[in-house]
DNA sequence: TGACTAGTTTATAATGGTTCTAAATAGCTG
DNA sequence: CAGCTATTTAGAACCATTATAAACTAGTCA
């Protein structure tokens, strides 16, 4: 399988529950943004045998860490995931939650003129909450 | 006093804990960033009568909604508040998990090209996000 | 192939920030 | 002051997330 080689290389031991996580996530057409509530549904569509919660937490986490899933920076009470990890902001449409994404092209190059000695830029995210 | 005024015009009486509050988030040199935590522990530094945590969460729910704090994006298992509502953006600094008030100026303008139709936008925020 | 080991999964409990509840209190108006 | 409504409060409830610890499994090597 795809996947195998992927986590091998990551030094995540390629189980059943991980190669089925990798399916639903990353063998899609198009990336897309979810909650873990939202994944575990997704996961219970597609799949024949369960998946513990623990699990799909612990596999969200190893494979964020991993830099194959970013946290994406929204007020909420549930943690948004995003499975397209290239630079790139979003829209955020306060009335249904959902996220949007907004390529680099869509918002101008960002330039911080502000340093702050001993740290460097990690990222540079922006958030457009919409409205009607 | 100064904020009686300013609570009765928003709607809001003027009960003794809400002046209280205000003292503490509002008659201060600069503005600051706080979770609810940060300010349960600031109220009981500066005032020594008790003021439930329930009253924090509806006074600051509140003072959210008349515009006069601001709640900023960021992923942590705690809101974050600001008493700068001025538009501005923010260092995140993941070690200590504090902000940095970012001025427009020390980031460019920023014009979002892509448009969703019958949403406005309401706030454009940028995060910046910092490592060692 | 059969141990051995470290990594992983799992059900379940615990945690902790936030929200809800409903009774007591306090501000406002007449 | 009386009456009305908003507000405060202690404590319970909620719920996303994390911790626990026992069962299981992938990888290694004889
Ligand atoms: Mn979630
Ligand atoms: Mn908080
Ligand atoms: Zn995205
Ligand atoms: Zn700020």
């Amino acid at each position: 399988m795809k996947y195998i080689e992927k986590l091998r290389n990551s030094g995540l031991r390629p189980t059943k529950q991980r190669l089925q996580i990798c399916e639903v996530l990353f063998n899609t057409e198009r990336t897309f943004h979810f909650t873990i509530n939202e994944l575990e549904q997704k996961i219970k569509d597609k799949i024949d045998n369960k998946i513990s919660l623990a699990t799909i937490y612990n596999t969200v986490h190893a494979f964020e860490k991993k830099g194959y899933l970013k946290q994406i920076p929204v007020n909420s009470n549930q943690t948004y995931f995003d499975t397209n990890i290239t630079d790139h902001h979003h829209f955020y449409n306060l009335k249904d939650g959902k996220l949007i994404d907004l390529e680099n092209s869509d918002v101008g190059p960002i330039n911080i003129k502000r340093k702050i000695d001993g740290k460097k830029i990690k990222s540079i995210e922006v958030l457009v909450k919409l409205e009607d």
